[in-house]
DNA sequence: CTCTTCTGAGTAATCGTTTACTCATTATTA
DNA sequence: TAATAATGAGTAAACGATTACTCAGAAGAG
């Protein structure tokens, strides 16, 4: 008990650091710093940073001729730290490479960045597996908020605000916590059958990916509401992979097996363009002889020859919606509407002549 | 003076929370909750976490079910701050919806996370201004290190690793503290000279777009190396926006003024598609008449009619140079190799048949 | 002139980790 | 058996911000 008497004489009042550490960092420039050259307190510089509190025009003037001096940047991490929340947002996507996807992601980082947020962002490569793993690292960077482009499963993930885009989750309900955000398929569907049977198609079909997803349901469902409006019959032909590829050999092979339609709903770009390059190793000629449509009114569609007739969705309608309704939460715990379905159009072009 | 005598009496023991905040925040699981039911302390938390440092393997297992039950998740930001780095690097890229970007996002992203590194994605949009505001942020959040996908300008970041890729800054000297990773667009440029020559071209033009950066030039100089080779003429076409519909034009004038060319190098796919649909419409035949080459292999010279032929880059290669170069510099502070220059190839298809 | 209000600014606790010290217990060695 | 080494685990000081309190002095009110 008689330490207490040893701590007295001498130097405890010297900041002696027990981590060694602190050698290196001493020169780090912090708030401390900006502080000490300026003449105030930390507390200053922080309301001055962040333009709260009180303080008086002069103080605020050299704290920022310091700061600019020095060129400091305030540490968001401990900030983040601080304040419970990273002003980041994961943005969860199956393939960034896949250009519908990509301008979403583009969109929605532009108007995050707006409101000072960043964006994280996580290719999933379509693995559940990978994307279980990003969920993690996210949450563990507590992120403010997670927004799953096209993601195929719900989540209830507490204390994170979850927004999903371009698709509804398989496991969606209607009352979960979370927000959807997704585009009229179902018109989709139906405007692009709809201007077939205009040009005067009557032995039309659908060619789909072997997707089961609800956005692809919609599209046919779409396709066959059109259709069933003028008594015609409608037929479907199932691609195994999204690739120009397959679809050119179903299309061989579906006109090889007697089929002879004078109309395609294609639901992907990528579709329409195997469907055409099938075609045209028959001879087939289009429009004249079949009109197509595409689906997403990608770069593909306006620049392939022919140019392709396509249902386009606004991207950047979907991305500010999204960011929308994600910060609205974030910032204001509002709640009011938890599902937004946008319009879409055609773009008509080429293969429609 | 008698405040402490005050003080004494009573609950001066009890955790009296100055902030208020606290008492939301006492549910929140932190790696403290963990330690107390699992009847260790933190420090053994976190040895456990981090697997490092001494502990049982009875001690370990109950800490992980601890952490399992309770579904925590380590909170990266104070980790984050305690190691004065992120394991978050900035990617800025000019155009995340241009597919050779998105790419390159693409593979890095997937490259990062196998390193456990997140990636924020910073799109500029070709903006000066905003590129600035970019880093800052970046700064701000001490990322460990920064990726330029094709940056115009070199900055001299100190405390932060920084990586070009896919091409060289216009202010960059060899001897400059970063790593540039690019491809051999010279002989990209000599390959696609090269192959149209081998096909008896004689009256070749090089197309290419108003970009005056390093890539452009070292195309158009492989370009004329191959045709100095054979002592033919080395025209060229200067394209004011890199878009289908300003090739057109420009192919369109330069043909109408006379010129015959019957062979097309052009520095971009999208450029040679311009070039196809002016062509087209002045009824020449590809490849028949003309022959042409793009550049980047983009899935667009795979898909197009006809198929292009273009020199490719090998994206992976290039995304996996720079996350081995960024983070040999950031973990091993090794700094061997500085510039790498990654080869390309050619992939022939139809417009050069 | 005294009492109250306002203003500008400082002090110190807190956010959730990591890790340099430290210290009991157990092995191990002489 | 005694000295030494190895093991497992705890204590508490950072990391760099924010902000609830606090307070001195100036301004205003009575």
């Amino acid at each position: 008990m008689e330490a207490g008497l040893e701590g007295r004489n001498g130097e405890e009042s010297r900041p002696v650091m027990k981590d060694g550490r602190t050698i290196a960092m001493r020169d780090r420039i912090n708030i401390k710093t900006i502080a000490e050259k300026a003449g105030v307190s930390v507390a200053t510089v922080s309301r001055v940073i962040n333009q709260n509190g009180r303080f008086s025009a002069e103080t605020e003037a050299m704290v920022r001729r310091v700061m600019e001096e020095m060129d400091y940047h305030p540490n968001t991490i401990a900030k983040s730290l601080r304040e419970n929340h990273s002003r980041i947002i994961g943005v969860i996507v199956p393939d960034i490479m896949n250009a519908h996807f990509a301008g979403l992601v583009l969109e929605i980082e532009k108007n995050l960045f707006r409101h000072a947020y960043s964006t994280v962002i996580c290719n999933t490569n379509e693995s559940d597996a990978l994307e279980r793993k990003h969920i993690d690292t996210l949450l563990s960077q507590r992120v403010s908020g997670i927004v799953f482009i096209s993601g195929k499963r719900h989540y209830s993930l507490d204390d994170v605000t979850v927004v999903y885009v371009d698709r509804r989750p398989d496991n969606y309900e209607i009352d979960d916590d979370c927000v959807v955000i997704e585009s009229d398929n179902e018109s989709g569907g139906y405007l692009a059958a709809r201007c077939l049977i205009d040009k005067g198609c009557r032995n039309i079909t659908m060619l789909y990916a072997n997707n089961t997803d609800h956005n692809q349901k919609m599209r046919i469902a779409g396709y066959e509401r059109a259709l069933r409006e003028q008594a015609l019959a409608a037929r479907t032909i199932c691609v195994d992979t999204i690739t120009a590829v397959a679809a050119a050999e179903k299309i061989r092979e579906y006109i090889r097996a007697g089929s002879r339609p004078d109309g395609l709903v294609c639901t992907t770009d990528i579709l329409a363009i195997g469907a055409m390059i099938g075609l045209r190793e028959l001879g087939i000629r289009v429009p004249q002889e079949v009109r197509i449509t595409g689906y997403d009114d990608s770069m593909l569609a306006a620049l392939y020859n022919p140019t392709i007739t396509s249902v386009r969705q606004s991207i950047e309608d979907m991305a500010q919606k999204t960011v929308d309704s994600l910060l609205e939460r974030i910032d204001g715990g509002g709640k009011e509407r938890a599902h937004h379905v946008l319009p879409v159009h055609l773009v008509e072009r080429e293969t429609t002549k």
